[in-house]
RNA sequence: GGAGGGGUGGCAGAGUCCGGUUGAAUGCACCAGUCUUGAAAACUGGCAGGCCGCAAGGUCUCGUGGGUUCGAAUCCCACCCCCUCCGCCA
């Protein structure tokens, strides 16, 4: 959520900034600002008619006591509870209206953040790693999965409709060693607290992180009583800290979580067919971090770099490319993504996507940590995949395809597998 | 699912029966100062958040929402959450 001072102070400069990321900000800051003095001003005459009321209360207390007569200020009091009550209602519409709108504003992207209109402009920022070239003889992952018997879609398919993988044997131990080594990784190697959260969260949390009110669609809903399964691990790990103020000497403070991930993928039916690489369920290592302001900027540096030490660990040739304004996420000031390259698919792969979102989900939640100087200011929330795992699933199959139809198991891995190799049926 | 108890400031904990100047006693923690070579102790002062305002100040908030009342932390209703016991269960 915007900072609706500032959306006062500057809005001309704000709606540019918008419109960079394909938003046409002018009505909606328009709309906002007039709700905002409307609701201002109404507010002040609540205010004073409310101060008005109390010293006429006090005043009866204290005539009671006295033994006078006070039926006149009562009734006086009494008219002034009416008009309290129309005015009341109408700063709670007009606040409500303010509310709503601000929280449909995505963030503002970063001053640097290159200008652009969609994923075509998205810059290179490195590369690393052997890309192993595509040839026609490899298999995809889907068929390498599917011969040695480590998926089965169409179980998953029988039992929940398409958008679902089962795993199976070495196949599902495969995918419980990743999250095993991952989340190692983060905890020996990188200092974050693991964290084992619910993945099912209420309408508050998503409000928070920014999945709703716009994108409910998008979301499992659970309609009885109002609660959604959790569409990343971002989403119950951030809100373990709505609505605090944390002390400055706590920051900063790192999450991990391994949880499954739930998208409804509502509008995307049918386009990625077959295979791992967009599904309703999917398994995920999620990084979170909440940092003071100052430090925000390189928080994002290191936990992109946390992100990418698990591909380099495991040998995956990726790249890092910085999002474009017109391609960022809604909460996102900033956002690094790691793509993977997959030799069987033919391309590269999001694997994570690590972002800073300043304070805009912070003020959602008001999430606020006390500084120096006692004042509470609203910390900077971060995160990034570490990663997800069907797609590094299908970079690492794919990568390390044999010859003889079999899989390497890349050494960091093994001791978490158990084995050096998936052997192919003979 | 049944029966009880409870949700008040960073924490603990009064106040709620008998509504009135109580945004809230007290203690602890924390911050500043006095004292001290330094520290501790003692003493003095400060110490919740939102909104409006340049400020002074005003206003709102005692789980949430509604109601009663001239006036609600205090009374009534609904809901949410937590704890204890019983039942059931991984």
């Amino acid at each position: 959520m915007l900072d609706i001072k500032r959306i006062r102070q500057e809005p001309e400069i704000i709606k540019e900034r918008l419109q960079t990321r394909n938003v046409e900000a002018n009505e909606l800051i328009d709309s906002l600002l007039g709700c905002d003095e409307k609701r201002r001003s109404i507010e002040t005459e609540k205010q004073s008619l409310q101060g008005e009321r109390n010293a006429k209360s006090k005043e009866i207390g204290q005539r009671k006591k006295a033994g006078e007569d006070t039926t006149e200020v009562e009734s006086a009091v009494r008219e002034i509870g009416v008009r309290l009550k129309k005015l009341s209602e109408e700063v709670d519409e007009a606040d409500d209206t303010q509310k709503n709108l601000l929280l449909s504003i995505p963030n503002l992207p970063h001053d640097k953040c290159p200008i652009g209109a969609d994923e075509n402009s998205n810059p290179v920022i490195k590369e690393w790693g052997n890309k192993i070239p595509h040839s026609e003889d490899k298999e995809n992952h889907v068929q390498i999965a599917e011969r040695l018997g480590l998926i089965d879609f169409d179980a998953a398919s029988k039992i929940a409709g398409s958008g679902f993988a089962l795993f199976r044997g070495e196949g599902a131990k495969l995918q419980r060693s990743l999250i095993q080594f991952l989340l190692d990784k983060q905890t020996n190697e990188r200092g974050y607290t693991e964290i084992s959260p619910p993945y099912v969260v209420d309408r508050n949390c998503m409000v928070g992180t920014g999945q709703l009110p716009k994108f409910e669609e998008d979301m499992y809903g659970i309609e009885e009583n109002q609660m959604f399964l959790a569409p990343t691990a971002e989403v119950p790990v951030t809100n373990i800290e709505r609505e605090k103020i944390l002390s400055e000497e706590e920051l900063p403070i790192k999450y991990t979580a391994h949880t499954p991930c739930f998208r409804r993928e509502a509008g995307s039916a049918g386009t990625g067919n077959r295979g791992l690489i967009r599904m309703h369920q999917f398994d995920k290592v999620e990084l979170v971090k909440i940092v003071h302001p100052d430090q925000s900027y390189d928080e994002l540096e290191s936990l992109t770099e946390d992100a990418e030490c698990i591909l380099e660990t495991l040998g995956l040739h990726y790249r890092r490319i910085e999002l474009c304004t017109g391609d960022l996420g809604f909460s996102a000031a900033k956002t690094y993504d790691l793509e993977v390259w997959a030799p069987g698919q033919n391309e590269y792969l999001e694997v994570s996507s690590c972002s800073n979102f300043e304070d805009y989900q912070a003020r959602r939640m008001r999430l606020r940590f006390k500084d120096e100087a006692g004042k509470n200011l609203f910390a900077h929330t971060l995160n990034g995949s570490g990663t997800a795992l069907p797609r590094l699933y299908v970079a690492l199959i794919e990568t390390y395809q044999r010859d003889d139809g079999g899989i390497d198991i890349p050494e960091a891995l093994q001791p978490y597998f158990g084995n050096t190799i998936i052997q192919a049926p003979k």
